[in-house]
DNA sequence: GAATCGTGGCG
DNA sequence: TCGCCAAGATT
């Protein structure tokens, strides 16, 4: 467990605040209390770069303004506005928060860290950044910028791969969190998406540079060049295009067929995969599989054809 | 705990 | 060009 000297963390959080108060970025959701439209933006920021759902929340906050008329739409039609956003078990999870809420909390987004853990689609961030920039409660957060930039800050971190684990950065975040943790969260995640970025961080715009750990590593340039590729693990492809791309794909078809009709698999094989054959129907009806698992699409069998459309209900 | 789940921008 | 990366959660 690393200690910390009051005086720098009062020295970080002087200088993390009185940047943060000058380079802010102007975001829909920090002008806003409202908790469903708290947790809608924090549902799509969830591997979703900031600008992306700067663009695509006020759009789906205009289709479902609340949580009672998302709890309400369908699936397919909640599918639909998702459009852009990828993760598509996303927004099936949040309409399906948005119902179990109204059956169990009586439509109030509960405020508990133990309540909101219990809901589809809310982790451990979730849970605390509602509580945080929802209600206002003094609470850590921790996300992918946060936990880079205390890593560099606290302790000396070569490179994004080498990042210190959760335990200890959700300790630290605990330890060091000012007053204000409302302004504190956002200014570390504002950090991190414009300086302290993952590839080539600017530290020469890092108002905490002074006493960053890493500092000196930046200087050598150890940070700068690509990361050594660990050899990942290939994901699973089908002619060179990855598994996932494709149900993408497939999703982008069904959204764009009128809510009534279904596609045959051979027509849906055609329109992702212009030369498609039948010899690929067992691979097409695999992925088609996943996706009814996820609630994403539906099937039905009339006589021999196979139909699929957006999944209702 | 590793694998899985989209999409678009950037270096 | 192509791999990495992005306000994670689930199984």
């Amino acid at each position: 467990m690393r200690k910390f000297h009051r005086r720098t963390i009062k020295a970080l959080h002087r200088n993390v605040l009185r940047w943060y108060r000058k380079h802010q970025r102007q975001l829909f959701w920090r002008s806003t209390r409202d908790p469903y439209e708290i947790l809608v933006s924090e549902i799509m920021l969830q591997q979703t770069q900031a600008s992306r759902v700067q663009e695509k929340l006020p759009q789906f906050l205009d289709r479902f303004p609340t949580l009672r008329t998302l709890a309400h739409a369908s699936r397919a039609d909640v599918i639909r506005a998702w459009r852009g956003m990828g993760y598509n078990n996303r927004a099936v999870r949040l309409r399906e928060l948005a119902r179990k809420v109204i059956e169990r909390h009586e439509g109030q987004l509960p405020c508990r860290i133990e309540e909101l853990l219990r809901l589809p689609g809310i982790g451990k961030y979730t849970a605390h950044a509602l509580t945080c920039f929802a209600y206002g409660r003094r609470m850590p957060v921790v996300d992918v910028n946060i936990r880079r930039v205390l890593s560099r800050v606290l302790w000396k971190t070569k490179s994004t791969a080498e990042l210190r684990t959760d335990d200890e950065i959700w300790s630290a975040a605990e330890r060091i969190l000012p007053k204000d943790s409302y302004s504190w969260n956002q200014a570390l995640m504002d950090l991190g998406a414009t300086v302290c970025t993952a590839r080539r961080p600017k530290c020469e715009e890092c108002p905490i540079a002074s006493i960053c750990s890493s500092r000196h590593l930046h200087k050598l340039g150890v940070m700068n060049g690509r990361q050594a590729h660990q050899a990942k693990k290939m994901e699973p492809r089908y002619n060179g295009i990855p598994h996932r791309i494709w149900r993408g794909r497939i999703v982008e078809a069904l959204r764009n067929m009128s809510s009534e009709s279904s596609f045959s698999l051979v027509r849906l094989g055609h329109i992702i995969k212009s030369d498609f054959s039948k010899r690929e129907l067992p691979w097409l009806s695999r992925l088609i599989d996943g996706l009814v698992r996820d609630g994403i699409a539906h099937t039905s069998k009339h006589r021999s054809t196979i139909s699929v459309m957006l999944a209702g209900e």
